[in-house]
DNA sequence: AACGAAGTCAACCGCTAATTT
DNA sequence: GAAATTAGCGGTTGACTTCGT
């Protein structure tokens, strides 16, 4: 396509962290004219950013209700509990945790969860080194084993879900779970 | 006190899915 | 139905902070 103007005057976007000025004019256009068509918001609220950034800064900054920090241990077993389901789901876990975002619930299982895991694992790995394999065959598979675990097995530590949690005590929360999905 | 390593988290990138034209 | 546009997702990066020596 050929530019309508001189192809050197290509504008260059912000990058990097938001100012409080660059929150305020997004918060105050978003708050007149809602928050879609994020490439309109871009180039009209005079912001020098682009559409992507500036869904990403209200999404997980700006818009209300965001709860920030001071993951609770209910919120974290969630989480856990969740990611066990979903695997790396982050949007659909954030889905079940109100003020919370998809990016959050990310950083904070690999910063925090991913190692916590990884350590049980080790420790549960020394300490059911004698169990059969053919014990871990009769449990009963996960729900979501064919799309969670695939996802789960390509960026997990080497250790058995079914050793950190116990899916047969799982399932009434798993179907409350999916009851929730079908009926919003 | 200074420095490097490790940890944390905000933001970007590339891609796909969904929607609009 | 096809093409273009927009929205959304997950992975990754890089700046900043904290910790250990």
């Amino acid at each position: 396509m050929a530019p309508k103007n001189d192809g050197s005057a290509k504008k260059v976007m912000n990058k990097g962290a938001w100012t409080a000025e660059e929150d305020s004019k997004l918060s105050q256009y978003i708050e007149v004219h809602g928050a879609k068509r994020w490439k309109t918001i871009a180039a009209k609220s005079g912001l020098n950013r682009c559409g992507k950034s500036c869904r990403l800064r209200w999404l997980n900054y700006l818009r209300p209700n965001i709860k920030r920090g001071n993951i609770s241990d209910e919120e974290e077993d969630l989480i856990l509990r969740l990611h066990k389901l979903l695997g790396n789901r982050w949007s659909l876990i954030a889905g079940r945790l109100p003020g919370r975002t998809d990016n959050e619930i990310k950083n904070y299982w690999n910063s925090h969860l991913s190692k916590k895991i990884d350590q049980k694992g080790k420790t549960q790995e020394v300490s059911t080194a004698q169990e059969t394999t053919s014990q871990l065959k009769t449990r009963a598979p996960a729900p979501m084993e064919e799309e969670g675990a695939k996802i789960v097995g390509s960026s997990e530590p080497t250790f058995d879900v079914n050793e950190f949690f116990d899916f047969s005590t799982e399932l009434e929360w798993v179907n409350k779970f999916f009851e929730l999905d079908e009926n919003p």
